[in-house]
DNA sequence: AGTGATAGGTTAATCGGTTAACTGATTAAC
DNA sequence: GTTAATCAGTTAACCGATTAACCTATCACT
């Protein structure tokens, strides 16, 4: 039946080179049609033990993987996801990784490969280049880690039903599901951890109200401060844009006010708010008390130690990641929309 | 011809929700055969302008992208690359992005999906899993970032002529491709910028031998000391292991031999290492010089600001990445085997 | 008129799997 | 004794493209 095909002397012996073990090299070898290769390897019960023992030896000596464009064509499904993440300089100032990634994915770009892992600027996603990935079916789900000023585009994937999921971030007033870290809560724990400690004015370093943990971690902070019967002080805040540098010079603006505490909006900008603190000649914590967000690994070998609130990023990209699969799988009919707990962590710095 | 088959009248009103448009839409649409539009559309001159233009408009109001599976398989070819990142802990122990990957990467895998994007253990690399990518044709070529102790075993994509490129690392004694930066003459550009600025006893702190660039580093700093007519001396050499902590308890035990420079495998241990010599009292740069490698942003934000050696992973990774694809494609078949070069950074440290 | 190019397509094979429907033989149930 | 179920497969349609080989009409040239 299959005798007529081009049979390959070489399997066995020599490197295979370009040339691929296919379903029908099984099946001609072990003298079935390729259906029962097909069917054995999926661990159907309707191949005989004896019959599906020696067409999974034979695979297994051949070094048979099934094509994988064969199968997805077959069974319409890619078997992958799109992980998302926006191209926004201060993120990407910051590794090894994040940079060889950029490298990497520019140079493919330019050749027209891709990568299933997508460095998203705010013209990808405007261009709605995104929803191309799933008319070609090169992915069954998107994970988009992070956002960008243009990601209400992304709301038409919700109409379109295509599998989708923000992990660390979600759009307002979208129904487009998300898991997140409680960020409120963690602005709220740094500043009910402050206040304890006998602190009243409190300053904050925030990173950008564009991005909304930065906006929640905020109100966090302004709530408590409400709750606990202080009046908010706008001139108590300023913006650090995320970065050191940034932390630093917000922190130069803030001392005029004289706090007694900042709580900064990430652990990187408290970095350059401690630095800034000291070069004005005062104390950490003695003169002023210092807490963080992120709780990075760098937090605990600053000095002092930093106090700060952690958040747990692989913990929420993960349960995306199970969730958008979930959804993908059609397990997961409703809206997904979970925080997740966050947890002071004390130290030094307060 | 192709009136046959299933034909949509939703197309272009509604939306397609999971019902995609292939080619044999357009083909009846526009009333020719598939291969017609196949070939207009991807250039070929045998086809009129007048049906070329139709087929193009029709193709654009009906939303079509071809099924990247379906082309795959008809092209033998996936358009895809894997990028493989080792998963080491001081790697990933640096920035949100990197831990978000590694979070999605463990819930894919878990599920058996899988993503371009290859976060690698030792144990990946060992058990050979990394050629399943290309026997089931998921990837036309590999780029590996940085370097495992297990990679040896890439040694046979060589032999087995799969496309394969090592970015930012080499193997020794191994004939795979690479392209990455001049580490050697790293080393000795920071020795050389020392011993020019008067110092003679200069410490090292490096980060790990398993790794090359470590060792490169190392042995460009040594072979300038050499040249010198300086000997080297063992004792002022010790191991940071890439880290900030690593870099400052190096420097706790360099202090004993009374150093008047050191030079830090990179930037994240020069960190460690001013801490430890300002908490021993002394002073960078007057009483001890300090030059890192790298130049990560933070560099130049530290105090004092951090010369180095700077080294362009994104045009090291860049780069990689075009070889990779000139190799895919047939356009480069001699070895390649790149150092890229490197510059020295003077600020304040030295 | 006959020959050859050329233009503008079409046909059908092919890529490598999956799976619904079928087959033929044996066994079980009523 | 007839129908029904089960076993262990096979056949063939199908997924959605690409492409070599073929076809037909038109035009040019000798």
């Amino acid at each position: 039946m299959y005798g007529n095909q081009n049979i390959r002397k070489d399997i066995g012996n020599t490197a295979l080179r370009n040339h691929h073990v296919t379903i029908k090299d099984i099946a001609s070898s072990v003298g079935v049609s390729t259906a029962t290769v097909s069917l054995a390897l999926s661990g159907n019960s309707r191949i005989s033990e004896e019959t599906c023992r020696k067409i999974i030896m034979t695979a297994k000596k051949f070094g048979y993987s099934p094509s994988s464009a064969a199968r997805s064509l077959a069974m319409n499904k890619s078997g992958n996801i799109a992980l998302m993440i926006p191209n926004l300089d201060q993120i990407f100032q910051q590794s090894f990784f994040a940079l060889a990634m950029n490298g990497v994915y520019d140079a493919c770009l330019a050749k027209s490969y891709s990568l299933r892992l997508e460095v998203v600027s705010d013209s990808f996603v405007s261009s709605r280049r995104f929803i191309k990935l799933f008319q070609e079916r090169s992915v069954d789900g998107m994970l988009y880690a992070g956002s960008t000023s243009a990601d209400t585009y992304l709301n038409q994937l919700y109409e379109l039903k295509y599998p989708f999921i923000f992990a660390g971030s979600y759009l307002n007033g979208s129904n487009l599901p998300f898991v997140t870290g409680d960020n409120k809560k963690g602005g709220a724990l740094a500043v009910e951890h402050l206040l304890n400690s006998g602190r009243r004015k409190i300053a904050h370093i925030y990173g950008d109200f564009n991005i909304t943990s930065s906006l929640d971690r905020f109100n966090g902070y302004r709530d408590a401060l409400e709750k606990a019967g202080i009046v908010f002080d706008d001139s108590l805040t300023a913006p650090g844009g995320f970065s050191e540098k940034g932390g630093a010079s917000a922190m130069k603006k803030l001392l005029k006010q004289k706090p007694d505490a900042v709580f900064a909006g990430n652990d990187i900008m408290a970095a350059g708010a401690i630095r800034e603190i000291k070069r004005s000649g005062l104390s950490v914590p003695d003169d002023i008390s210092v807490c963080g967000m992120d709780d990075i690994p760098l937090a605990s070998a600053m000095s002092p130690a930093l106090t700060t609130v952690k958040y747990d990023i692989y913990g929420i990209a993960r349960r995306a990641a199970e969730k958008l699969i979930d959804i993908i799988e059609g397990r997961q009919p409703e809206q997904v929309k979970e925080f997740l707990p966050v947890e002071l962590i004390k130290r030094d710095s307060c």
